[in-house]
RNA sequence: GGAAAGAUGCCAGAGUGGUCGAAUGGACCGCACUCGAAAUGCGGCAAGCGGGUCACACUGCUUCCAGGGUUCGAAUCCCUGUCUUUCCGCCA
């Protein structure tokens, strides 16, 4: 959530930020959660002043009883008693009005940082960088794959091939649990322990250290990194325990840093995970979720930062250079779009969105989001560094992108690796992690 | 699942009703000593929300797992919850 500082302080830059971001009624919302602050402050400042008050009459009670004064003790206990009542009230009237706020803030979405493109809809988003002549940088366009020598023109969809080579079951998975929730078997498990290797030696390599975290988190942690309590129908939910199935490892990795103070020395702060992420994907349907499109469960890996204001920008391009690397290596066709204000994540403050060219589909499929989330994720973390220069404490940026995952990159592998003889050929970099380098 | 013990600052660990935001030790930071370092000495060293200030200074309140309660006054007493550890049971 933003911070009531950058609010009070930077009204018209929030509100224009908003705007950008397609916020409705960004005034309506940003004075409103003003005046409750303010409502606030008086609240506590009388509070505070009450409190002080009894503080003091308690201990002079207590003199008063030594020197045997008993019927003045008598007059202040009563004054006490008087006070206490008022700062009940006085108490629970700021909770009351602290949480409203929280909640407030909650509605309100991160603002775009200024090289963010205006715009509401995918439609607007910049198509800044592709490995494909045919795209047209700055501008939606696919280009002419049939005729791409590069790509032949046999193109089965990768849920044929799958079936074809024995590699995936989906049929299978909707047996053992449902819709989404495909079999992989054997070298298409083979292909996904290849890619969860080679995507974690990579970051390896580029100095993230592997985590491997729970992929169950309490409410704390769901609340730590805002997917509650507005996304709660897209997580899965142990109810007995009150526990939460991961919809990423964002999840997990960046409540790691929930409420702790980090010296700067230590920043930045680079993790990678791998984890299996669920996701209920309620309202889904079509050819969106057809093979493997879009999944209930899948692999993902995951990398987070945690940065310095100063430095967040830099650590940002540092993870967009390591995607971008991840898809050169694997030799896939991919384009790489920075999204408008109107499409970006509501808690991001800049947004890359990675897509790869499924060839069969004839459809971009995205593969990783990395974001920036400024301080705005921080906020609601507690996440904060101590200064080296001052020891003052200030909120960290924190950061994160897929890196990556891995049904719509096995789909694309698929579909863009396809022979003519229906086999498949495996990517170079992966023939070290595959132990074959044809899939038949 | 049954039983017991425990939860205090960055860490270890005192503290059983007021003078405790909290002894002591360690870590860390500053200064002194030193050519430098070690050792030693002195000082500092929690966070949140307010007031105040150009910014400091200064200052009020809150916080000793969480939430309730007793009391004029709670780290300290009572209740509830959570978590941790140990033992037993079960078990990959």
């Amino acid at each position: 959530m933003l911070t009531m500082k950058l609010i009070t302080e930077q009204y018209d830059r929030v509100i224009a930020g908003l705007n950008k971001k397609h916020f409705n009624n960004a005034k309506e919302a940003i004075d409103a959660v003003i005046a409750k602050d303010q409502e606030r402050r008086a609240t506590q400042k009388e509070l505070d002043e009450n409190l002080a008050k009894s503080n003091q009459l308690a201990k002079s009670i207590g003199a008063l009883m030594k020197e045997g004064k008993k019927a003045e003790a008598e007059t202040a206990k009563a004054e006490v008693a008087e006070l206490k009542t008022a700062s009940k009230a006085l108490d629970e009237k700021k909770a009351a009005l602290e949480e409203e706020i929280v909640k407030m803030l909650c509605q309100i979405p991160n603002i775009p940082y200024d090289e963010v493109p205006e715009g509401s809809c995918a439609e607007d988003n910049w198509v800044v960088k592709s490995n494909l002549k045919e795209c047209v940088i700055g501008k939606d366009t696919v280009g002419n794959w049939d005729t791409n020598p590069d790509y032949p023109n046999a193109k089965l969809p990768h849920w044929e091939l799958a079936k074809n080579l024995n590699l995936i079951d989906f049929d299978l998975g909707v047996k053992i649990t449902g819709a989404g929730f495909p079999v992989y078997r054997g070298l298409g498990a083979r292909l996904q322990r290849a890619l969860i290797n080679f995507f974690l030696a990579e970051a390896s390599k580029a100095g993230y250290e592997e985590i491997m975290p729970p992929t169950v988190v309490n409410q704390a942690s769901g609340y730590g990194t805002g997917q509650l309590p507005d996304k709660e129908g897209q997580m899965y939910h142990c109810e007995v325990d009150d526990f939460y199935l991961i919809p990423t490892a964002e999840v997990p990795v960046t409540n790691i840093y929930r409420d702790v103070i980090i010296d700067e020395a230590q920043l930045p702060i680079k993790n990678c995970a791998y984890t299996q992420c669920f996701r209920r994907e309620a309202g889904s349907y079509g050819k969106d979720v057809r093979g493997l499109n879009r999944l209930h469960e899948f692999s993902k890996i995951e990398i987070v930062r945690i940065d310095t204001p100063e430095h967040s920008a830099e650590s940002h391009k540092e993870m967009l250079a390591h995607v971008e690397g991840l898809l050169q290596k694997l030799g896939l066709p991919y384009r790489i779009l920075r999204l408008c204000g109107g499409d970006q994540s509501f808690t991001s403050a800049i947004c890359y969105d990675f897509e790869v060219y499924s060839a069969a589909q004839k459809r971009w499929l995205e593969v990783s989001s990395v974001s920036n989330f400024d301080t705005y994720q921080a906020n609601r973390l507690k996440c904060r560094y101590r200064k080296s220069a001052d020891k003052k404490i200030e909120l960290c940026h924190t950061l994160n992108g897929s890196a990556l995952a891995l049904p719509r990159i096995v789909a694309s592998i698929m579909e863009d690796y396809q022979q003519a003889d229906g086999t498949i050929k495996v990517p170079e970099a992966l023939v070290p992690y595959m132990g074959v380098d044809v899939i038949k």
